[in-house]
RNA sequence: GGCCCGUUCGUCUAGGGGUCAGGACACGUCCCUUUCACGGAUGAAACACGGGUUCGAUUCCCGUACGGGCUACCA
C-alpha cells in the first residue's frame, strides 16, 4: 500500500525566508494538497550560533501571506508528531538516540579532534596538494577517534567528559546509489564522501542525522529540498541504511535552483534589483531592512503564480494559475532539472493580471489607502471612478497615484512637446472660446462634453484633443479625455483653464 | 581542483526520432483609440559543439564546452 503523503518544509532560522525558500515550501504544498496529503514546517535550528531573532516568526508569516499554510508544525498549530523545533526535539535525546544505535552497530565513531588538529590536519593536506581535504576513510587512520585509539583510552576520554563528535563511517569504495524522483538514478563512489559529523560536540545533531531521525519519526514520505542538498543525498541514504530504515526511507525530490536574472548563481539578497522576500525582512545585524513583495505591491497570489512556474508547468500553455488549481495539476514529473532565472519583468506582468482580476471597488480602497498617505481625502465614488478610468495603465495599485495625480491637484508644468509645438496665439483664442462654452454648460458629464466638442468644432474649426489635455493635466497622454473632464468636474476644469489661459 | 547536476528564442518554457520547433514576458511594426494604455494582428528571435546509433536526429548514447551546486562540529 502507498504510504500517506507527508511533506514538510524544514528552514533553519538563520535569517529571511527568501523566494527560493517559499518555491520550496510551494511546491511541497501543491504536493501534499495534490494527493490529499499533509503539509508540516519544521524548524531546523540546530545550529545555534547562526541563530537569528525573528527568523523563525518571519517564516511563519511569509507562509501566512503567501497562503501556503502548514497544517501541522510550528506556529500553525501543533499535531501528533510535536515538537516540530528541533531544538525541543534534542531535549527528548532522540537524536542522540539514533547516534547510539549507528555507535553499536559499527556504523558511526566518536571522534575528539579539537579545531586546531582538524585545522592542522587540512594544512597537512593541503601541503600534499589536496584541494578539498576530508575527515574521511582515509584520513581517520590518523585522527584521534575511536577507530584508531584503544578501547580503553576511548573509555577513558569518554568518562571524563571529552569533547567529541560522534561520526559517520563512510565505507570505502562502494557505489551509492539512489533514484531521484525528477532527476532519475544518481550513482556516487562512497570514496567521494566524507565522515559526516552526526552529532556535535554540543549535543546538538547536525543536519544530516536531525532531518532523517525527523523524516521518519514524522513518517514523511517524500522529501523535497532544494538542489544544493543533491551532493550529501548518498551520504543521507548510507545512514538510513544502517539504521536499518532503507525501506522506509522518503523518496527523494531536489528542485532546480532559482537564479539570478544577470549574470549567474543563487539569487542573492545584496546585489538583486527586484524584492527576494515575500515580506520586509529586518535582519537584526543589518541596519537596512529588505524590502519585500508585500510592500512592492505585489498580490500574494501573483507571487505565488510566478514562483510556481519556476521550474514547474501545467503541461499546457496555462499561466495564470490559482494556488487551488496549480494544487490540481501540480507533480514533479512536470518539475525541470535545470535552473530558472528569475525575470522580475514578468513578475510584473503577472501582478499586472492579478490586479485586473480585481473589482473596480477593491482597487478603489486599496488605493483609498495610497491618497490618505498623502494626506488626501476623496469620497469612495470619485476614487472609485478614478480607478476605473486608470486601472488598465498600472501594473501595480501604488502606481495609479503617477498615473494621475493631475486629478487629485492642479499641473505646476505642461508637457513641454506638446506646447512648443501646438500653443500659440491661434489657439489661445480658440480655446479661450471653448473655455467659455464650457463655462456656460449646465450638465457636465462625459456624453454632455463630447456632444458639446462636436458642435464646437463645426462652429470654430478643429481643437486640438491633445493640447487641451496638456492644459488640464499638464500630460500628452492619459484616460479618455471627456471622462476624465468629467471626473475632475466643471469648477475645476473652468478654474484650470482659466488659470491657464491667464499664464500662457 | 574533485564530485554531482544541468544545457530549446535575451528570459520562463512546450515538444520529443520525421513539427513551418509552439506559447508567455520583453522588443519592433501595423490596426483600434483625436492621446497614452488596454486589446487585436504581425515581425525578429532558440534546439551549445563534435562524434556515434538510425533511412532520418533538436529528441537516444558518448565525449567536449559552458553554466550551476557541493566540497564545515552551516543548513
Amino acid at each position: 500500500m502507498e504510504k500517506r503523503v507527508r511533506v514538510r518544509f524544514a528552514p533553519s532560522p538563520t535569517g529571511g525566508l527568501h523566494m527560493g525558500g517559499v518555491r520550496t515550501a510551494l511546491f511541497n504544498y501543491l504536493f501534499a494538497k495534490r494527493h490529499g496529503g499533509d503539509f508540516i514546517l519544521r524548524i531546523e535550528d540546530t545550529d545555534q550560533t547562526r541563530f537569528v531573532e525573528g527568523a523563525e516568526e518571519y517564516i511563519v508569516n511569509a507562509l501566512k501571506w503567501c497562503g501556503i499554510s502548514p497544517n501541522e508544525g510550528v506556529g500553525f498549530g501543533d499535531g501528533p508528531h510535536k515538537p516540530y523545533r528541533q531544538s525541543e526535539r534534542k531535549e527528548l535525546g532522540i537524536y542522540k538516540k539514533y547516534a547510539d544505535k549507528l555507535i553499536a552497530s559499527g556504523h558511526a565513531y566518536y571522534a575528539f579532534d579539537s579545531n586546531e588538529e582538524l585545522e592542522e590536519m587540512r594544512k597537512r593536506m593541503e601541503a600534499a596538494k589536496v584541494v578539498a581535504p576530508q575527515y574521511n576513510n582515509v584520513t581517520r587512520q590518523n585522527m584521534r577517534n575511536s577507530l584508531t585509539l584503544p578501547e580503553d583510552e576511548v573509555k577513558r576520554l569518554l568518562d571524563a567528559n571529552t569533547p567529541h563528535v560522534i561520526r559517520l563511517k563512510v565505507p570505502r569504495n562502494e557505489e551509492i546509489r539512489f533514484e531521484d524522483i525528477i532527476r532519475g538514478w544518481v550513482i556516487v563512489n562512497s570514496n567521494q564522501i566524507d565522515d559526516k559529523v552526526l552529532l556535535k560536540s554540543d549535543g546538538m545533531p547536525t543536519y544530516h542525522l536531525a532531518h532523517i531521525v525527523d523524516d521518519i519519526e514524522m513518517q514523511i514520505s517524500h522529501a523535497v529540498r532544494g538542489e544544493e542538498w543533491l551532493p550529501s543525498a548518498p551520504a543521507h541514504v548510507l545512514i538510513y541504511r544502517y539504521l536499518g530504515l532503507e525501506a522506509e526511507m522518503p523518496k527523494l525530490a531536489h528542485l532546480p535552483l532559482i537564479l539570478n536574472p544577470d549574470g549567474n548563481g543563487k539569487i542573492s539578497k545584496r546585489e538583486a534589483r527586484f524584492p527576494v522576500f515575500p515580506l520586509s525582512w529586518k535582519d537584526p545585524r543589518e541596519a537596512e531592512p529588505f524590502i519585500g513583495y508585500k510592500e512592492s505591491g505585489y498580490y500574494p497570489e501573483a507571487f505565488v503564480n510566478i514562483l510556481a512556474l519556476l521550474g514547474w508547468n501545467p503541461g499546457d500553455n496555462k499561466e495564470i494559475m490559482s494556488l487551488t488549481e496549480m494544487a490540481s495539476l501540480f507533480d514533479f514529473d512536470r518539475v525541470n532539472k535545470a535552473g530558472a532565472k528569475f525575470d522580475p519583468d514578468k513578475a510584473k506582468w503577472f501582478n499586472q493580471q492579478y490586479l485586473r482580476m480585481q473589482s473596480d471597488e477593491s482597487l478603489a480602497s486599496e488605493f483609498k489607502l495610497v491618497l490618505e498617505s498623502k494626506g488626501i481625502k476623496r469620497d469612495n465614488e470619485f476614487i472609485l471612478q478614478f480607478c476605473k478610468l486608470v486601472k488598465e495603465k498600472v501594473q501595480f495599485t501604488k502606481e495609479f497615484w503617477n498615473e494621475g495625480v493631475y486629478v487629485f491637484e492642479a499641473p505646476v508644468s505642461f508637457d513641454e512637446k506638446v506646447m512648443t509645438k501646438k500653443w500659440n496665439p491661434t489657439n489661445k483664442e480658440l480655446f479661450t472660446k471653448v473655455y467659455q462654452r464650457f463655462k456656460n454648460l449646465d450638465i457636465w458629464t462625459a456624453v454632455v462634453l463630447h456632444d458639446d466638442f462636436t458642435v464646437a468644432q463645426t462652429e470654430l474649426g478643429k481643437i486640438d484633443m491633445q493640447m487641451l489635455r496638456v492644459i488640464i493635466s499638464g500630460v500628452a497622454g492619459g484616460p479618455q479625455l471627456f471622462d476624465l473632464l468629467a471626473l475632475i468636474g466643471k469648477e475645476e476644469t473652468i478654474k484650470r483653464m482659466d488659470h491657464f489661459l491667464q499664464t500662457h
